[in-house]
RNA sequence: GCCGGGAUGGCGGAAUCGGUAGACGCAGCGGAUUCAAAAUCCGCCGAGCCAAAACUCGUGGGGGUUCGAGUCCCCCUCCCGGCACCA
């Protein structure tokens, strides 16, 4: 081997010997068992970000630990290919969508490539190809017959000046992004997948789910938002005659503490009464303005407005008003609530800010409540006057007044989700048409399967709007069940429809005579899936609705995708900027910044410029670092060794230009270990024989290293740990002196064991170190290390003594030291006779194997 | 606003089941090597007191449980992720 570690050189000489050999080439292989390890694939957006060398790291680390561990390991990767951006890139940049995107998507994957990914890159896929996405029409138009897909309308963010929708990110501060214009809310027609049908499933199987992590289990509990309600009738007439206006309520203990009623803008009574009400009519239009996100309909200024309009207690027939509410939305639940200011902030507020009568009707079981009321009491307790409920506790009286209720015809008892229907229509180009023609006389017509894919045209220029939806090439067609004339749907689906299925389809890429077939089952379920936090909800929620409904077609056989699942943080980086004359922040990268003397300076001009803070890399901020310039600067190894060492996977991982010379450090000087080892001659690693006591610890620790690095990568998936252990264990052995046969049996032994142990970790430096300790090894196929567990054992160890819980010495005893043996010892030390100051002891606690406390 | 998470030296982080707080690395300081520098190697490195030892304090803030709390419970502050059309 060389004498100097040369990553420019080894790293393409790895990866062009790992892609000649196939050497992660996957196929299906009863006689091992199978490993399926998945990375969130990236949307091709240019070029590489640190967030996905981070990502893809973590899962590359994973899948080459578990194929050396004996497992047969499926590593794909593609392509996010369809999505706003691609748009908005290509109006910046006159060029079309599609080849925006291949240009990307062939840069990105030699960037990929370049880290040494152990991906079987056969059975690489792109969203936006017809290969890919005739599949998912296909699967459309079969739930589309199923009826688990079905038309309704629904509200969106209208542009007024642009003529067109808006992305809620589109929408900033209630203007359109380009327009400026005021956005309005407008309701179009829009095709929903029933999820709502699998709440209550994809809610239960959470349970199923152990290798997730508890805060995206509850994140998804929350947002399903299972709720046990009553639904109440409020008659529009007096006496419980005739129509009912319908709320769903958690707290029909508080139904006697009704003081109004609240309709969204759309609901049909607050229309009603705005027909003869023009102040009603006008505050309904504003009502309309302003986005649909639902962040920026909880932070508005909530506002209504009485209709004029009574509704009638179903209890005690007293007259309600009604008021129309802009913080009521029309699609949850009945588009109505019954406000309870005593009891519920939100209308508490409310009332208050409208002088609305407050009436409170529960009290704490064991206390008064101070009326007049100054905050909601929001808590459950008792009733009071309730009538015939009152005593009652809220939980009782709730099942009472829903039975009651039942009775009278006036409401009874529902569940509820908070989940709503799947909108997936969008109207963008960029994306899988949907495919449906609609036709004058049969209506919505699924496109059939011999006419599929229906191709997304590719050569178009774009501006304001969809290009295909301009186009009668694309969507004049005949009706495929009466042959009259007809049009396509223009719109395409939401990009999450192809992130749905994904996962299964790198099992059977190449497969074109149908969506799946049984290599899907092979494989299923990923048993690792890798990515960021921020897919919590949406995505992965989507993705176990879609593998349900693949598995009700027949296509798998599993519940459930996702066996174990790792959610990795954001990297960030420090910002830095300068005032500008007109006051705005010139954000400045902070590969161009240095800082000299405890001052961040300019490298360009040497004066100073301000930090920022430091935030998620972005372009905003200009504080992006080029994963490429490291590649370039230091190797893939050092890169990748770096994102595993800073931080834990799971936590944000700070940028630092320092702690990549650290890691980079390290690795030369693991090169220069095992190169000035070899140089000595070769040396077969220990096998047995009697060792002194320096060799004797040396050997303890690297088994210990061995066995915790193993639980650390395995279980824990904490790698910065890991590789702290290992350092620690080179650290121990530069310190073993000695250049005798023995001694450098047992550093071989190590050495060999240090390598392999980062070989999944930074690759390409051990695949030479592996050769040069070992002639003619290969590193793709070595077995991971085993502990030997002889080497663990120990005579004696060393407690911790502790005096009233403060640590005032130690003590050796015999490792089989019984606990009388320990207590004795523990007495009669030294410190704790100084510290005890003569009190008898009044308790001893011993904690095997750790320390011993004594009470005095 | 609602849901979820986080806060530990100058910095990134460690402490895995309630049991030595600060592993490992970075930065800094001192030394070796060098004509000199870079690189490399060795040592020191939470704060207070301080010559040192000893001791005291110390894990965002306030309270509590415990022989013992960074870790568990309650309250608060700030930061981050998500909120259904960014992906």
């Amino acid at each position: 081997m060389d004498a100097i570690y040369r990553p420019e050189v080894i790293e393409p000489d790895a990866q062009q010997h790992w892609e000649e050999k196939q050497a992660f080439k996957a196929s299906e292989d009863t006689s091992k068992p199978k490993y399926y390890c998945l990375s969130m694939f990236p949307y091709p957006s240019g070029k590489l970000h640190m967030g996905h060398v981070r990502n893809y790291t973590i899962g590359d680390v994973l899948a080459r630990y578990h194929r050396m561990k004996g497992y047969n390991v499926l590593q794909p990767m593609g392509w996010d290919a369809f999505g706003l951006p691609a748009e908005n890139a290509a109006i910046a940049n006159d060029v079309a969508p599609a080849g925006w995107t291949y240009s990307n998507i062939e840069y990105m994957k030699k960037q990929l490539k370049s880290l040494g990914l152990a991906i079987d890159w056969s059975r690489e896929l792109a969203t936006c190809g017809p290969d890919y996405y005739r599949w998912e029409q296909w699967l459309f138009t079969k739930l589309f017959e199923k009826g688990v897909i079905y038309k309704k309308m629904a509200t969106v963010n209208w542009d007024p000046v642009d003529h067109t929708v808006l992305a809620n990110e589109q929408v900033i501060d209630g203007c359109g992004w380009r327009s400026g214009a005021l956005v309005e809310k407008r309701d179009i027609p829009m095709y929903f997948f029933r999820i709502t049908d699998y709440a209550e499933e994809l809610l239960s199987e959470l349970d199923n789910l152990p290798g997730w992590p508890e805060r995206v289990k509850t994140m998804q509990r929350n947002w399903i938002g299972k709720s046990f309600g009553v639904e109440i009738h409020f008659p529009l007439q007096p006496e419980g005659k005739g129509d009912v206006l319908k709320v769903f309520t958690t707290r029909a203990d508080t139904l006697f503490g009704v003081t109004y009623v609240a309709v969204a803008a759309e609901h049909p009574l607050a229309q009603q009464a705005a027909a003869h009400n023009p102040a009603l009519a006008e505050f309904i239009a504003e009502c309309k303005q302003g986005s649909v996100a639902e962040a920026d309909m909880a932070t508005m200024e909530k506002k209504g407005m009485d209709t004029g309009l009574k509704v009638y207690h179903p209890f005690t027939n007293e007259p309600v008003p009604v008021y129309v509410a802009n913080y009521v939305l029309m699609g949850y639940g009945e588009g109505a609530v019954m406000a309870v200011p005593a009891h519920d902030e939100r209308d508490f507020a409310f009332a208050r800010k409208y002088c609305l009568p407050i009436k409170a009707v529960i009290k704490p079981t064991d206390a008064e409540l101070s009326l007049p009321l100054e905050a909601a009491y929001t808590e459950s307790g008792v009733l009071f006057d309730s009538g015939d409920f009152s005593g009652r506790t809220s939980d009782d009286a709730i099942e009472k007044i829903a039975l009651v209720l039942k009775n009278l015809g006036l409401g009874e008892r529902r569940t509820t989700f908070r989940l709503r229907d799947w909108g997936i229509s969008r109207q963008r180009y960029w994306g899988c048409p949907i495919p449906i023609i609609h036709c004058p006389t049969c209506g919505d017509v699924p496109v059939p399967e011999d006419q599929l894919p229906v191709v997304l045209p590719e050569d178009v220029k774009i501006d304001v709007g969809s290009p295909i939806k301009k186009m009668p090439s694309f969507y004049q067609c005949t009706c495929p069940k009466c042959g009259g004339q007809a049009e396509r749907e223009t719109d395409t689906m939401d990009t999450f429809v192809e992130s749905s299925w994904y996962y299964a389809r790198y099992a059977c890429p190449d497969l074109d005579s149908a969506m799946l077939d049984g290599r899907a089952n092979y494989w299923l379920p990923v048993d690792q899936y890798i990515g960021g936090i921020e897919h919590a909800i949406l995505h992965l929620l989507y993705a176990r609705f879609f593998h349900k409904l693949m598995r009700d077609v027949g296509l798998v056989s599993t519940n459930e995708p996702f066996a174990n699942l790792l959610t990795q943080g954001m990297v960030i980086a420090e910002t830095y900027y300068r005032e500008q004359p007109d006051g705005k922040k010139l954000w400045l990268n902070p590969a161009d910044v240095e800082t000299v003397d405890g001052v961040h300076v300019l490298k360009s001009d040497g004066k100073p410029v301000i930090a920022g803070g430091t935030e998620k890399m972005s372009k905003s901020k200009n504080n992006g670092v080029d994963p490429q310039a490291i590649i370039d600067k230091y190797g893939a190894d050092t890169a990748r060794l770096f994102m595993m060492f800073a931080a834990p996977p799971e936590q944000s991982l700070e940028w630092s230009d320092a702690g990549v010379e650290g890691a980079h450090r390290f690795l030369k000087r693991l090169w220069k270990a095992v190169h000035d080892h070899t140089q000595a001659g070769e040396v077969s690693a220990y096998s047995g024989g009697a060792l002194g006591d320096g060799l004797t610890d040396l050997r303890r620790q690297l088994h210990q290293t061995i066995a915790k690095v193993t639980d650390d990568i395995e279980r824990r998936k904490q790698f910065n740990t890991a590789i702290a252990a290992i350092m620690e264990l080179m650290n121990a052995m530069a310190k073993v002196e000695g250049e005798d046969a023995l001694t450098r049996s047992v550093k071989q032994e190590a050495l060999e064991a240090i390598v392999l142990m980062l070989a999944p970790i930074v690759p390409h430096i051990c695949r030479i170190l592996i050769k040069a300790l070992k002639p003619g090894a290969c590193l793709v196929g070595s077995p991971w290390p085993a502990v030997d567990e002889a080497a663990l054992v120990r005579d004696e160890i060393e407690l911790m003594l502790q005096v009233n819980g403060k640590l005032r010495g130690k003590l050796k005893v015999a490792a089989d030291a019984g606990k009388d043996a320990i207590e004795a010892a523990a007495l009669v030390a030294p410190e704790a006779i100084r510290f005890m100051e003569g009190h008898p002891a009044r308790k001893v606690v011993v904690v095997p194997g750790r320390l011993v406390n004594i009470v005095v």
